[in-house]
DNA sequence: GGCGTCTGCTTAACTACCCT
DNA sequence: AGGGTAGTTAAGCAGACGCC
């Protein structure tokens, strides 16, 4: 196995329908490659993670460039970007990362008009979906919104943590203030769920949201030493929690989607 | 012109992995 | 070593675009 020869894999990775190349990283390319050839060795492609990254970059210059074998799926929008501010480098960057660690937002877009620091994360949202939106990205992320979905998360961890902030306060202040919430900023999230009753014993609460149901389960997962000291994803039901989830060990993920199975809205219940 | 569709963003929690 | 990111799930919102 020569690094040379990945060469058509990773152009049939990075050409492959729904593709983004704005957005896809080196990383994700050389998982593709692993999932793709049971003959790649995962310690091999670690060992040689350098060279397969420069191969991977100069497929993607080629790509960009005009020289990628065929089908580029994706329709180039009309305006702008001429090539994709992507996350990948040039070649001569030789070093292939994850998007823009200097941009820690988007990797994949369009430098927004700096948002004015004054404004709310859903503002900054709103003003990027727009910015988004007037170009033709729908086309574009049709198939890939998956991926995009994926992707979603980069969301600058500063700005979430403040934010978080901001939204505790706000429900606080909403609460107090009996106001009424505000265009509730925040969509479903400050939603109230009627709990199921395993739920509720859990949480020790009738009615919660879905954020602080999950917070408040893992303050119970923590108080009661529930997670698996080898895999801390990995969460041992205790009796509450079976009853609550119906299996011995659950993984966080699957926690986070089997608790929707216990929420309920109070016009469904009343 | 109006309505429907589509898209991305927000929050919470956590760990593993990657990069600098 | 420390910081950043990916991954999961939910509902609702705003705005642009497409179609009739």
């Amino acid at each position: 196995m020569t690094i040379a020869s990945l060469t058509p894999s990773i152009t049939r990775i990075l050409t492959a329908p729904g593709v983004d190349l704005a957005s896809i990283s080196a990383k994700a390319v050389r998982r593709q490659l692993l999932a793709a050839d049971d003959s790649l060795d995962e310690e091999w492609v670690r060992a040689h993670k350098h060279e397969i990254d420069a191969v991977i970059a100069q497929v993607f210059h080629n790509i960009n460039s005009g020289n990628a074998p065929s089908s580029e799926p994706e329709p180039r929008p009309k305006s702008e970007s001429p090539a994709p501010a992507l996350a990948l480098p040039p070649p001569s960057a030789a070093k292939v990362t994850k998007a823009p660690k200097a941009e820690p937002s988007k990797p994949k877009k369009l430098s927004p008009p700096a948002p004015s620091s004054h404004l709310s994360d859903a503002q900054i949202a709103r003003q990027l979906s727009a910015e988004l939106n007037t170009r033709p990205t729908r086309s574009a992320s049709t198939g890939a919104s998956s991926s995009a979905g994926s992707k979603r998360k980069r969301a600058d961890t500063k700005t979430k943590k403040k934010s978080k902030a901001e939204i505790d306060s706000e429900d606080d202040d909403a609460a107090e203030q009996g106001e009424k919430p505000k265009k509730k900023a925040r969509g479903g999230f400050a939603k109230e769920y009627i709990l199921s009753d395993a739920l509720a014993s859990v949480a020790g609460v009738p009615t919660l949201s879905r954020p602080q149901v999950v917070k408040s389960l893992w303050d119970y997962i923590k108080g009661n030493n529930l997670q698996n000291p080898t895999d801390k994803r990995e969460i041992i039901c205790d009796d509450k929690l079976k009853a609550l989830f119906g299996v011995a060990k659950v993984n966080m993920f699957t926690m986070n989607k089997l608790v929707g199975n216990h929420l309920s809205l109070p016009e469904e219940t009343s």
